[in-house]
RNA sequence: GGGGCAGUAGCUCAGUGGUUAGAGCGGGUGCCUUAUAAGCACCAAGUCGGUGGUUCAAUUCCACCCUGCCCCA
């Protein structure tokens, strides 16, 4: 069952957090959030009230307005809606990747759950059911850790002392605080989610799920308890997984030595032996090195000592490389000098010579004496370790350390590689077997014992003498080691050596290796998880994921799924204390008919520690009824991996899973999740799976998306403040804009989002009254900036709410009615059916592109329109709706239409990816005017393309005509006259039919007229007769090839007829001159062509298109200029006075420039009509009022004085 | 040590065995505006990481090397 997953505790904290049910901002009304009464457009809608289209403005606190249409939502319970909508149409499932719920949201969850939320969105808008279910993941070592430093434990003792059940209380409800924030934030970024039927891994469901899984795998099998050395975190007092390592790697400085070893039977002869972890010599037992590998053999002049050791070592630079580039982009530390050579280190202690130089083979078998025979650890049959189980049976007879140190070669690896080499160290490698995991490997076969030093805080154990207690990473107890054998004689040289070397990733401790007992599931069923993995569709394309993927599988050991701490999984194996035999426990109910004891304790507990370590069944070998559970939890891998099973009803309602797996899809951050939650899910799923005739993969795609940076591309720390919290960037930026930022992100790359001012704390205040100044995890809000997000506004929404404004605040004055009936689309003009052709294709394109998962091109595809709309279509057909209105204009009823048709499909188009802003444009648009339409944006339909609309020969001419504008944009631009001042003639030489037909047809033309201000445009075949040609010589490049003959060659060029050259080069490639009695080629490289119009015309040329413009003037055309330059102050002026666009003035004009007053009489009714002035006096008398202006025209001076008057229009 | 990916303009990145290698941002200059905190046009000395090789032709293919990131050891 579903609702068992939030069973836990008892109580459901998040459906008490849930502002579905609860007023939005009432929750922070006590000190932060304040919200007064609502005057956008939804609250509108909330009272029914429908009218003509509002007022819109072009100044939005967007922040604000989507904080209201949240409410909105709320009020016409449109989640709700939209689920009702959709009951029993086809499934699309989604499963969700539980988001650990251990403390408020950062900026850098928003992406995934954009990502999850948009095609929530999609394919609920074309028509198919969906499963909701939000998760959280919610057991593991880093609540633990938060719980300890909040309750101020500092070790495992202090846990205990504690109490457990205390302790995981405490978890419990630190999952369930931040479970509860983080429903709050994801449904201020929009994210529509069932947010009372959100999972818990830590509910019994999944636990219970997971025990049936690990079962399954015991009973193929494929798990055992095993002993290794791991990685091991004094402070978190556990192992860590290979999995877990790779987080923590730091460079830090060790003290290294160099130690000699006595060679036993020999009288001053010594093995050399290098080593960084000083404490770990305690232990040793043996010594590796290459038989195949040179030696040599040297006397220390200093006491005649001889010492052996690779040739190679003694003048090999150790870590050169590193001391000059640094590691990885970290610099050498600062102060740690540089290494020494071994022929350093000897010679200035008194010198050396070499004796001879022999085959490593030569050294095996040798014994010697260690450097710590003389604690009892070294002294032990058998070894040492504690507890006594960890040295397996067959190793207790084995030699003392003292007594078994030898000389080995290890040999190769399985891919044929020695492992000891010379290099870094000397070629003769200090073994441990109970401090390192090859060690451990090599001691095995050498049959040299384990001796484990070190206890589970990270301190020697007994049988170390003065060093039992101490912690093997303080700086003390190496200083103990050094101080031991310089004593003893055993230390030749030690050095500050720097390194990348593990550290627990969460506590920042230095990890030792330690000898544990684990437990594993075995990975001999590797193939049968690539099977699965291979049936998934990993996307991007470009992550490689199935190959990452893979490659993982093919190289990862043994899965340690044990942990020995408190805050988990309750991994259901149970062992007897007496015979050794363990079983695993499939699930609630089966533990129940095994418990012999202790079932009463456990009873009405979830199965958590410590109530499920009480119960205790009986042993099937030995009949004893004391087999216990082991005390370890689950690797936190677990708990997220089992959701394909746990979240629909596996092993409850077995139809209902059938339903919804495989997902359709699932979308994570991918860094770390090849190895984790993509590798846990896909594992499980396939142990689920196994034996199945059709083994399912857990979902059919997986989308990946890369990471969030601070805007110089570095990591955000929350430990450094660079961090952003959620809310700081929603109620800065708005979430709508840091929708689009990730929706529009390249998949694969890194987004760098913006940067946190960690010292500049802010108030947010917003225009409902809205105040936060602090995050949801009581921190000061402090300032974003971000250039992606206000590129975003700039390049995304205020376009689309702009022309939105544009086409709401016409349509209003104009009384459009939108139920009017339509002009057919065959009459509508050109441009008209252009954009709505231009709209089907875009339809198309973000349909396919949703289908295939690709975010990146619907944005992009929807940008490109949005420019086009704004800046191609609104721009050349406002005069259709400043246009007085005129019975039977149908003509601009059908500009009205088009926009009206093109945005009302935009914006359902953005609506999955934009909710907010596209909401308050659905309903001034659609919902104020139609009371049958849906009440929501996001209960319509996705729009489909009509194809009778697209008219791709349409689209071709107009692209030509753009291009055509845009060159004679260029060719007025170098004639220095101002678009203002109209010209007579363009003339084109077109390249192509769609150019000659944008040139010639009606439709088209007219917009080359009235965007280039000029009277005519005419095609030309050829404009030869008007342009010239001449041939320049690129000096830089020519020079380089020519040298000291090019002066030559640009003189015979200058002689050179251009035209002819043109030709040449256009036919040949090349053109030859003759310079000083040589000849010479020259290239395209070489030459440039420079087309020369003269005096009378401007030109531009692209490829085989020719532009010219005729720059003559005639008076006529100069009155006409000054007269447009008249109009345009007289607007600022109208514009600067707060005038309505449909207001009436008054203008006087005073000026003493004769021509320019000549210019205003013969164009007054022009001037008159596109001022909107009733009457227009030349004056002298200067009559300054608040409405009046000096300006300039034409180098003279004017003064403007409107004055408005209260006539309508 | 092994494997993978990447290295192209100040920045972020496209792209290609073949004319003069592109886009956006940033910078500079000019223009336009009765929707736009906008917009438009133009301007730019790029060793296409380096060295060899294949080829008529290499930024592109091959080999080696350097650098960075990731994975594994």
């Amino acid at each position: 069952m579903e609702t068992a997953l939030r069973r836990n505790g008892g109580a459901s904290p998040v459906r008490a957090a849930n502002p579905a049910k609860v007023d939005y901002s009432s929750r922070f009304v006590a000190g932060r959030w304040i919200t007064t009464k609502s005057h956008n457009i939804a609250a509108q809608m909330r009272q029914g009230i429908y009218m003509a289209f509002e007022k819109v403005e072009t100044k939005v606190d967007f922040p604000s307005q989507e904080r209201r249409t949240l409410r909105f939502w709320d009020d016409i319970r449109a989640f709700d809606r939209l689920r009702e909508k959709n009951r029993g149409k086809p499934k699309w499932s989604f499963l969700d990747g539980p988001i650990t719920a251990n403390n408020p949201m950062g900026v850098h969850h928003a992406w995934g759950r954009t990502y999850k939320d948009v095609f929530c969105r999609y394919f609920a808008a074309t028509g198919h059911e969906l499963r909701y279910q939000n998760g959280f993941d919610c057991q593991g070592l880093w609540v633990e850790l938060e719980v300890e430093r909040e309750f101020e434990l500092h070790t495992k003792a202090d846990i205990e002392k504690f109490g457990l059940d205390k302790f995981t209380q405490a978890c419990k409800d630190r999952v369930h605080k931040y479970a509860a924030i983080q429903s709050e934030q994801s449904q201020r970024l929009g994210y529509w989610m069932d947010w009372d039927d959100s999972y818990f891994t830590m509910s019994d469901e999944n636990n219970y799920t997971i025990w049936r899984f690990l079962k399954k795998c015991h009973e193929n099998g494929y798990l055992y308890k095993g002993t290794d050395v791991m990685p091991w975190s004094g402070r978190a007092g556990c192992a860590y997984s290979h999995m877990e390592i790779a987080e923590g790697r730091r460079l830090v400085t060790h003290t290294s030595v160099f130690v000699r070893f006595p060679i036993r039977g020999r009288d001053n002869e010594f093995l050399l032996v290098w080593t960084t972890t000083p404490w770990t010599l305690t232990s040793n037992t043996g010594c590796a090195v290459n038989g195949d590998l040179q030696y040599v053999k040297i006397k220390s002049k200093r006491d005649g000592a001889v010492y052996y050791f690779a040739e190679e070592n003694l003048n090999f630079q150790r870590l050169g490389k590193e001391f000059k580039e640094g590691f990885g982009g970290k610099p050498w530390p600062k102060g740690t000098p540089k290494l020494k050579t071994l022929h350093q280190i000897f010679q200035e202690t008194g010198g050396y010579e070499v004796l001879e130089k022999i085959k490593g083979s030569e050294l095996v078998g040798l014994t010697y004496d260690g450097p710590f025979d003389e604690l009892p650890a070294q002294q032990m049959q058998g070894g040492h370790a504690s507890p006594a189980k960890l040295i397996p049976t067959e190793q207790r007879n084995w030699p003392s350390g003292a007594e078994g140190h030898r000389v080995f070669d290890p040999g190769r690896t399985s891919k044929g590689e020695a492992y000891v080499v010379a290099g870094e160290g000397t070629g003769i490698v200090h073994s441990a077997p109970g401090c390192g995991d090859v060690d451990n490997a090599w001691g095995k076969v050498q049959k040299l014992v384990a001796i484990a030093p070190l206890d589970a805080e990270g301190r020697f154990i007994d049988g170390f003498g003065a060093f039992t207690g101490k912690r093997a990473t303080d700086s003390e107890t190496v200083d103990a080691v050094l101080e031991s054998l310089k004593t003893k004689g055993f230390l030749v040289a030690h050095e500050q050596y720097p390194h990348i070397y593990p550290h627990c990733w969460r506590t920042g401790d230095e990890l030792v290796f330690r000898l544990v007992d684990e437990w594993y599931i075995s990975m001999d069923w590797r193939d049968e998880i690539k099977t699965i993995a291979k049936q998934v569709n990993w996307l991007p394309k470009s992550m490689r994921g199935l190959e990452r993927e893979l490659d993982w599988l093919t190289t990862m050991r043994d899965w340690m799924i044990s942990k020995k701490r408190y805050w988990g999984l309750a991994l259901p194996i149970w062992e007897c204390p007496k015979c050794g035999h363990f079983d695993v426990i499939g699930g609630r109910e089966e533990l129940q008919e095994r418990a012999v004891g202790g079932w009463d304790e456990f009873e009405g507990h979830s199965p958590h520690r410590p109530h499920v370590d009480a119960v205790k069944i009986e042993c099937e070998k030995c009949q004893c009824t004391d087999m216990s559970r082991i005390p370890d939890v689950g690797n936190p891998w677990l708990d997220a991996g089992i959701v394909a099973y746990s979240t629909t009803r596996y092993n409850s309602d077995p139809d209902y899973w059938d339903q919804w797996i495989p997902a359709d899809l699932i979308t994570e951050c991918f860094p770390g999740q090849f190895r984790n939650w993509f590798y846990a899910i896909l594992a499980m799923s396939t142990m689920m799976e196994l034996g199945k005739d059709k083994p399912r993969p857990p979902f059919k795609n997986l989308l990946g998306h890369a990471m969030v940076l601070n805007e110089e591309r570095q990591a955000m720390h929350k430990s450094d403040g660079t961090a952003i919290w959620f809310e700081e960037a929603a109620e800065q930026i708005g979430v709508d804009t840091m929708r689009w930022m990730y929706s529009a992100q390249t998949s694969t790359s890194d987004l760098a989002f913006g940067t946190r001012h960690p010292d500049e704390h802010i108030t947010i205040t917003g225009d409902d009254g809205f105040e936060l100044t602090k995050t949801a995890g009581g921190l000061p809000i402090c300032k974003v900036t971000s250039t992606p997000a206000d590129e975003t506004r700039r390049r995304v929404i205020l376009p689309l709410w702009n022309t939105y404004a544009f086409f709401t605040n016409y349509a209003r004055l104009d009384e459009f009615d939108v139920a009017a009936d339509p002009v057919p689309h065959a009459d509508r003009p050109d441009i008209d059916r252009w954009i709505l052709s231009d709209l089907q294709l875009l339809i198309r394109e973000t349909r396919a592109s949703f289908e295939a998962f690709e975010l990146p091109p619907v944005c992009g595809a929807i940008e490109r329109f949005i420019e086009n709309l704004s800046t191609w279509y609104i721009r050349r057909n406002r005069r259709r709706f400043w246009r007085g209105a005129v019975a039977g204009d149908t003509d601009k009823l059908a500009a009205y239409q088009t926009l009206y048709d093109v945005l009302v499909t935009l914006n359902k188009l953005m609506a999955p990816v934009l909710p907010f802003v596209t909401e308050e444009i659905y309903q001034n648009l659609v919902a104020r005017q139609d009371s049958d339409a849906p009440q929501s944006v996001h209960l319509c339909d996705y729009p489909e393309a009509n194809d009778t609309l697209i008219d791709s020969a349409l689209s071709d001419r107009m692209a030509a005509l753009l291009r055509i504008v845009s060159m004679a944009r260029s060719a007025r631009a170098s004639s220095k006259l101002k678009v203002r001042q109209p010209l007579a003639m363009v003339l084109v030489k077109t390249a192509n039919d769609n150019e000659r037909q944008a040139v010639e047809q009606d439709g088209f033309r007219a917009h080359i007229l009235e965007e280039l201000n000029v009277k005519a445009v005419e095609h030309r075949a050829s404009v030869d007769d008007l342009i010239s040609q001449k041939i320049e010589v690129n000096k830089r490049v020519a020079g380089k090839k020519f040298g000291k003959d090019l002066p030559a060659i640009i003189k015979a060029v200058g002689k050179m007829d251009g035209r002819l050259a043109a030709e040449s080069l256009a036919k040949d490639g090349c053109v030859d001159v003759s310079a000083d009695g040589q000849s010479f080629s020259l290239d395209a490289a070489d030459i440039s062509i420079a087309y020369d119009a003269g005096n009378d015309w401007s030109v531009a040329v692209d490829g085989e298109t020719i532009i010219l413009v005729d720059k003559r003037l005639t008076p006529e055309l100069i009155h006409e200029g000054l007269a447009r330059d008249v109009v345009r102050n007289v607007q600022n002026l109208r514009k600067d006075a707060g005038l309505n666009i449909e207001d009436r003035i008054s203008l006087s004009i005073v000026t003493e420039d004769a021509n320019l007053r000549e210019a205003i009489t013969a164009f007054e009714g022009y001037i008159k009509q596109e001022t909107l002035s009733v009457e227009l006096i030349q004056t002298e008398n200067t009559n300054a009022s608040a409405s009046s202006s000096r300006v300039s025209i034409a180098d003279s001076a004017v003064q403007l004085t409107i004055e408005a008057l209260s006539i309508k229009a």
